[in-house]
DNA sequence: GGGGCTTTGTCTTTTGAGTGGAAAAAGTTC
DNA sequence: GAACTTTTTCCACTCAAAAGACAAAGCCCC
């Protein structure tokens, strides 16, 4: 089998990334912006487009004289992302711009064990190879799973909530069944690299994206590049303590944020607010789903129920208290909040902006969007497609 | 005036941090480590030596043929650090290999302003040139002080406990002053740099070092780097929520870590246990020395006085609560306790490794030492020195 | 103490990456 | 269509670095 084309020096991944990022451009701009002669500039990327990691495109406009000829990555250039969630996967195919062709997306519970899970991921894959987004090869794979990863091995190390993944060896199993070139990182991380690519994190170098939803995670990219920590369990904040007599969680301890704000606690004050007949709305929710979760308390809330909107009232001040410490302590150029509750909206984002802005150190808060992610689903699938294109747009 | 002397290229400036890392080498072993021919090899080396950089130090033991030559740092080469503490000046002279040769501590109240401050501690840089430790020239200084730096400027920002000191341009000003190159950054970013040089964390890439003392704050090294945040004040963990009912802090706040665990936190808690008469140790000392400080309580502590230890435990369990988070978020590779308190030693070491343990994320504490400063007063000045040194041994 | 072998340092040669000038090619403006 | 611009290609030249050759220095063993 052909291997993968790699660009063969620095300056061959400089000038893949630039287009990447950037979009086509005429060689005489490119030569404006990076530092190469002329001479040299021509000969890397006549390489380039041997190698079939380029192409020309036709000539741009004028700049007064002879019109310069434009270039381009390879329109047959395909990245693909598995993003398993929890309770779904999503599959997508980019170009080598990371422009979404496809995205598929189904529930699918990662407690069925790795080989199920991954098998029905490349399913989906298939079914996008169907619809003729892929024609070639497929140049590189990034896979997020909802767990702590070691991302030198690739694979999952004892994840809480995914049983049956401890240790299996994910990158080599999909680099294996696709032969391409495939990364494996935690999923709140590959949202992160999600919204730096294409969404509101664009021009931010060290932000922290805080993704709600089963579990309560935090994305860390400092320098532009995710932060891992020294075993790769970095940006786990579920369980930071927010006091000492709180709700009991899962993992043993009093008052993590996950026993407030988490999906199963969500799912809990939900029950109880329809219980107590605090809340006709969510009994009434309750009634006709057999049970209640976090969405259903959105819905309440989006529809004006009083006791819905304390729930993402307290929970919202409770992950306050937490990203205070943290913006204190990091000092990000922007937070943002993603996840399943992100469609709580507003209500949400005000409760948390006003207890960080509050409590953290000023000078850290001077000039700190907190804003709401603007990808959704996408940032996770776009955060994989840009991982492991960061690879192999690299020497080696 | 002759420029000081810096190296012309990056592998100059490969060699020159090997050889203050690694101590002097012959140049064979030299060639074993750095990926450079022989002849590029010998070549930079004599530019070094032309420079007064680097010199010959005799012969080294025979490996079976010839003997090489041993290289070393000019040992005229001269770094400053002057480590401004709220209460004292620690100025301190070093060599190349960034080994303290001369080192003196004065007593000094920051808030007595900028220039005041800055000329004392240039008094105790002559004290040291009088005692024949600077022979030349200075061939760098590095500045600490107890507040938020703006980095890029070199000069404090909006420092709560340094009055007169905000936007002073330190950096330009003891450049001019000195002649040399110069940097500024905050103090405890200074001590987790010495800690990185010469202490404990010599072998660790990502650490915190939480320094408690007359404030709280802590280090961050990301990639044997600092980390500073966005607009400096990253590490800023003073004012972290602890308890939403706890005392009223100084920033209005109720209930931050340094309301618990701070220096004027100390000395209330031992003053009301000499006048609840809980405890007789603290009530003597307050009679003596007419007030209390944290110091008191370390002395009381050690002699068995059971109300300091108890404030020393709590002080302590309260550190490893807001520890314990940061520990899960940044899943560093160590973390090193310093400051005044660290005299408090092992009774204080205990509580907080306890809290971290039981709290933070099982991955995250897996292998994850925490340990008292091996440098003591010492660590600042030796980060100042090594931020310097970082800087002068590196291309334009 | 002398021959054979290894290591080290220096000098020369070779390689290869990259630069900059000139001219050809393609376009615009008047 | 003439004069000026911009872009591209070609080519000679520069410079850094590696490779190779060689001599000096030193070990080991007989």
């Amino acid at each position: 089998m052909r291997m993968t084309a790699r660009p063969q020096n620095v300056h061959q991944a400089r000038l893949l990334r630039l287009l990447r990022d950037e979009g086509p451009r005429s060689r005489a701009e490119l030569g404006d912006v990076v530092r190469l002669s002329r001479s040299k500039l021509a000969v890397e990327l006549d390489r380039l487009v041997e190698l079939g990691l380029v192409e020309g495109a036709g000539l741009a406009a004028s700049r007064g004289g002879r019109r310069s000829g434009i270039v381009r990555l390879s329109p047959r250039l395909r990245f693909v992302a598995f993003d398993i969630g929890a309770t779904s996967i999503d599959v997508a195919v980019t170009d080598g711009e990371l422009e979404v062709l496809g995205h598929v997306n189904e529930p699918c519970d990662v407690r069925q064990g790795a080989t199920v899970v991954l098998d029905r991921a490349l399913d989906l894959l298939g079914k996008l190879r169907d619809q003729g987004l892929i024609d070639g090869q497929v140049h590189g794979t990034g896979i997020g799973v909802p767990g702590p990863v070691s991302f030198r091995d690739g694979m999952p190390v004892v994840p809480p909530i995914m049983p049956g993944w401890d240790r299996f060896p994910v990158r080599d199993a999909i680099g294996q069944e696709l032969g391409c070139p495939v990364l494996v990182d935690n999923d709140v991380n590959l949202m992160a690299l999600g919204e730096l690519t294409s969404g509101v994190a664009r021009s931010v170098d060290d932000f922290l994206l805080v993704k709600i939803g089963t579990g309560i995670g935090c994305g860390i990219v400092v320098d532009g590049a995710i932060y891992r920590g020294v075993s790769g369990s970095a940006g786990d904040i579920g369980h930071i303590r927010v006091d000492d007599d709180g709700p009991v969680c899962a993992c043993g301890n009093a008052g993590c944020l996950e026993a407030y704000f988490g999906g199963a606690a969500l799912a809990r004050d939900a029950a109880a607010a329809a219980a107590s007949g605090e809340s006709a709305h969510l009994a009434a929710l309750l009634e006709t789903h057999g049970e209640l979760t976090g969405e259903h308390v959105s819905i309440a809330a989006a529809a004006g129920d009083p006791a819905s909107v304390r729930i993402i009232r307290e929970g919202g001040r409770h992950v306050g208290q937490v990203l205070a410490g943290l913006v204190s302590f990091f000092n990000p150029g922007l937070v943002i909040i993603a996840g399943g509750v992100a469609g709580l909206g507003h209500t949400l984002l005000a409760e948390i902006r006003s207890v960080v802005y509050r409590r953290s150190a000023p000078l850290a808060t001077g000039n700190l969007p907190i804003v709401l992610s603007e990808l959704a689903g996408a940032a996770g699938v776009v955060g994989g497609a840009r991982l492991i294109s960061d690879h192999v747009f690299s020497t080696a």
